[in-house]
Parts: C-alpha cells; structure tokens; sequence
DNA sequence: ACACACATGTAATTGGTTACATGATTTC
DNA sequence: GAAATCATGTAACCAATTACATGTGTGT
C-alpha cells in the first residue's frame, strides 16, 4: 500500500480529468497510458476507497449521468500534493521482464523455427500498436495543445513511436537472418571464457 | 506455480551451462540475460527444489568446488521437454508498467523541471547501460560463436542496442524541446473531444 | 582479525490478477 | 427481449520481493 503505484495513477488520471467513475477511469487509462501502463477493476475500486478515506479524493453521485449505482470522483487539494510529492521523487525501476526475449535468448533449444514463430508474433503484435500510435499522432497534431498536459502525452507518445520503430527495424533484420541462415554451427556450451555482462540494477 | 516463469529460466540457464549452484545461477542470469530479466534469491532457491522434486533437475555435491554447504544442480530429460514445450508455446505480455513514463505523463502537474530531472535520469541509467552492451558486443565478436545459443544471446543483445539507442536519441529531442520551450501554452483540461488510443491487450 | 564473496534458506508481506457475483442502463 | 455496455465490488490466489537468519571459504 505504500509503495503501490495504483493509487498515483488514480490521481494523475482524475487531475487531467475529473469527475469519473471508476469504470470510466479505466476507460481513460487504457486510452491514454495503455500501452505502457495497466490497471484492474481488482485493484481500482478499493484504491479508490482507499483514497476516499484519506481525503486525496471525493466521491460524488454523478450530475451528468445521474443513474443509481455510478460514483464520481475528484481529486482535493491533498490529493494533488500527495501526486505532486511522488512525482518529485526519483521513479523507481522495476525488474525488467520481457518473456519475448527471454524465449528468444533460449531459442538454441528449440531450434530457429520457435524462434521465428515468436518474431512473427512479436512483429503482429507491435505493427498494430505502431498504427494505432501513429493515427493518434496523426489526428491529435491538428489539433495542437487543446488541453493541459498535452504535451507530456505527445512526448509519451513519442516513446513509444522510437521504441516500436527500432524493435521493428531490428526484428527485420532478425526474420532477415534466421531465414538466410537457418542453421548456425554448434558449438561447445557456454564455458570458461564466457563473456558476461554486468548490468547494474537499483 | 502453474505459470511461474521463474522455473523456465532456470531450466534454461542449466540446459545452457550445467552444474551451477543456485548462488551461481543467480549471477549467470544477472550477467547474460540481466537487461531483461531478474530473479531473486528467495525465488531461486525454493524453486530449484520444487524442480528436483518434479524431475526435472538433478541435484549432486559439487566436484570442481567441493564446499560443506554448495549444490550443484543440472537440467534432465525431463526438464529439456518441460522447457522445449515452454519454449514452443507462444510468449504471453504481461501487463506494462512503466513508472518513467508515467511520471512524464503527468509531469504538467509538477512542471518542466521535474519533467527533465526525471529524463536526466533516464539518460544517465541508459547510457550506461549502453556501454556496458556495447563492451559485451565489443568482446564477442571477434570470439565468433564460441559456444551454442551465442547467436540467440548476439539477438537479444541486439534488440536492448536497437532499443536503448532509439529511446536515448529520444530523450535528446526531448530535452532540447524542454529547454527551449519551457512553459507550454496553458489549455483547457481534457475534455469532451479528447483523443484516445485504444491499444489493444491481450 | 577482518572483510568479502560464496552459499542456502525461510517468513512476512504485498501488490496484483483473475474469477466470481450482482445489477442497472442503453441499444438493437 | 436480448445483448452489450456501464457499474461496483469481493474472495481466492499467487508470484515475487524483502528482510532476516545462518554459516563457510578465501584473501589481505
């Protein structure tokens, strides 16, 4: 709980924009920080409580949508310190996982077709990505800084443009080479005069 | 436990390199696969038993360095299948979380300078970063491929290159904007024409 | 003698997903 | 009237980190 993330997302999310629902606030992630950030209704809802409690936010019945069960939300004053201390602080990294490479690192085991099958993947699935973030780009340039906080999202979005565009590139070059080249020499197993690579973690 | 990935890792640290201890296998993955993959001791240990127990490792006293406490451990048959049929499956994604870029996204709620403190950081981790896959990269070319599964490490190894030099060059343009243009213009908050990126999830 | 690397393990905690359960509202 | 979307919540489960605890071997 206290160093859960779930809770800074809710605030920044209902800083930008206020007076959602909880459902709508997951909407609103996944349209906005979808592609490098994710978050559960499991999670959510109770956070949401959580922060009632604390005061960072309020919780209101709905004006525009007035039904029976919805809560609207808004962040208060304390809410928007407690999300402008934890945005001062440094962010923390957290231990890097990507199953893609992890296969890809053990493909010798199973032969360069697994490979190939998992940069297919791989390709599909950031391809889409691509053209989603480049249609956003596409249709938000028009219309220039519309909104406060339009400029970190385009820079966000950016990241994401470089990120995908160069694992893309890179992933051509890969296909390029496993089909060229399907065999590699074997080899003795990694021994001795291994090479490593001291990466340093926090 | 079904689907900790934790125990495939070890498997394929042992079908690459056998007869490590579990210490030893903790400082392999940190220094092969560590720019993309953690484990922690209190992961390793209990899961090396779990796989002793199943079949799928073997555990014997050491015979190179024949200590009072150190086990050995080296991957069977049955663990080669475990792990080939792991291999063959397609990787899953697990839900992103950036916190970097999350802090950038909602940086107009703290303002420009934190916004750069947070990129300065990031250049300062990923240059060094860099450098450290460079060197690798440096030291094991002329090595040819001196051992099974290089050409698989040489990949991934090129993707974190491909990827830390796209963000890298990203992060410049960024920081050159940052300092020119300090102050965005104010706007409107998110509202009802907002633009939204419905990345698709699995 | 001291420090550091080697070596193994457990317990507490937690952040998070997934599945389940329920019901209202809108749209076709 | 059926289906989809809106809407909220809880319980079970779990993977994983962190901190703690203990001890050996090596090098200075």
């Amino acid at each position: 709980m206290e160093r859960s993330q779930t809770q800074y997302v809710l605030l920044g999310i209902l800083a930008i924009h206020p007076n959602q629902s909880g459902y709508e606030i997951r909407k609103t992630i996944e349209q906005s920080v979808g592609f490098f950030w994710g978050e559960s209704f499991g999670q959510i809802y109770p956070t949401l409580k959580r922060l009632v409690a604390e005061g960072s936010i309020v919780a209101s019945a709905s004006k525009s949508k007035p039904t029976a069960r919805r809560q609207e939300y808004s962040i208060t004053p304390r809410g928007r310190e407690a999300l402008e201390r934890w945005l001062a602080i440094p962010y923390r990294e957290d231990p890097p996982r990507d199953e893609f490479l992890l296969k890809l690192f053990f493909a010798n085991e199973a032969g360069p077709d697994v490979a190939i099958a998992h940069i297919r993947r791989f390709q599909e699935r950031n391809r889409q990505i691509l053209t989603t973030l480049e249609q956003i780009e596409a249709i938000s340039r028009p219309h220039g800084s519309q909104f406060a906080g339009y400029r970190y999202w385009m820079l966000t979005l950016g990241y994401g443009l470089a990120h995908i565009r160069a694992v893309l590139a890179w992933s051509d070059t890969v296909l390029a080479d496993l089909a060229a080249n399907p065999e590699a020499p074997a080899a003795p197993s990694l021994g001795a005069e291994r090479v490593t690579s001291p990466i340093p973690h926090e």
